[in-house]
DNA sequence: TATTGTTATACTCTATAACTATA
DNA sequence: TATAGTTATAGAGTATAACAATA
């Protein structure tokens, strides 16, 4: 067992790498925060989007958090299989869904609330109220940096 | 197009999503600035944990880095093909494999760390040393935080 | 018996292209 | 012609179980 003094070497400095084991961290503790309630990292994100934002398509859903319309489509069906959001055709634009969430989604939104608070103490123990405020500017400063893309002109979604 | 003035609700609040996001974004330049040496954030990491740690196996390297040792093979082989790393049988346990970088390794390394380099100053830039310091350190907290893990003890890795 | 590396495999995530129905 | 949603599919990434060689 030689798995003491170990280096981590070029990565000590990078923020990509600290941030990548941070959020890996956070993705596990999120899982055992989440057992038995049927939700994960990303069809809490839809369901938070949906509930904040009544009548919303999911393609804004997906623009917002990043993720494909192709990918959009099998995330809404679990949250209405659920039963925790429900769809119906906005008489505005017939191609569009208007997506909202259920009575029983918003239950499952406090439920998994108050579990993803605890869980984020777990993961903030030890930090004041100034850490966890610097800790989300900073973070929020990266969303907001502009990507490049890599020709140019790429298509984000 | 209803995206303007669209909210993130729950999320607004939440380390694990911004940490998440952030994460997410420095993985897509990452890979932008990568382009061409054939090296990934995982491939990248691991190379960095051998070239500090001459002599490491790859069970090692794979407990630093949270990746399971049925997952470092490929990882392993695809650095050797490539030259970056080589392997031969450690004399002190005929099981394992004592894992150096190779000149050709060394040189990989010293261009991909001046083009993370480059990345970091991008997904960074406008943030003052002390940003970047504090940065470091709030994730670093965070990835020392002990995870309670499923059934109060499981295996990870 | 336990551990290192290995294979095989399954499951999830993500990305692309092509289709339909509306606009 | 462009956009919203859909389908099919391929490629990563990650997880488990079982095996050989060695400890």
């Amino acid at each position: 067992m030689s798995r003491a003094r170990i280096k981590i070497g070029a990565l000590e400095p990078l923020a990509g790498y600290h941030l990548r084991r941070a959020s890996a961290a956070f993705a596990v503790d999120f899982t055992i925060a989440m057992e038995g309630t049927g939700l994960r990292q990303v069809t809490f994100a839809v369901l938070s989007i949906v509930a904040a934002n009544p009548g919303i398509n999911q393609g804004t859903v997906g623009h917002i958090l990043g993720i494909k319309r192709a990918n959009m489509v099998a995330l809404i069906n679990e949250l209405i299989e659920k039963g925790l959001i429900d769809r119906l055709t906005d008489p505005r634009d017939r191609r569009a869904f208007a997506l909202r969430t259920t009575a029983s989604g918003e239950n499952a939104m406090r439920d998994a609330t108050a579990r993803i608070h605890a869980h984020e103490e777990r993961m903030l123990a030890g930090f004041s109220e100034a850490d966890k405020a610097a800790l989300l500017t900073l973070l929020e400063r990266i969303e907001r940096q502009p990507i490049p893309s890599k020709a140019g002109r790429a298509d984000r979604d």
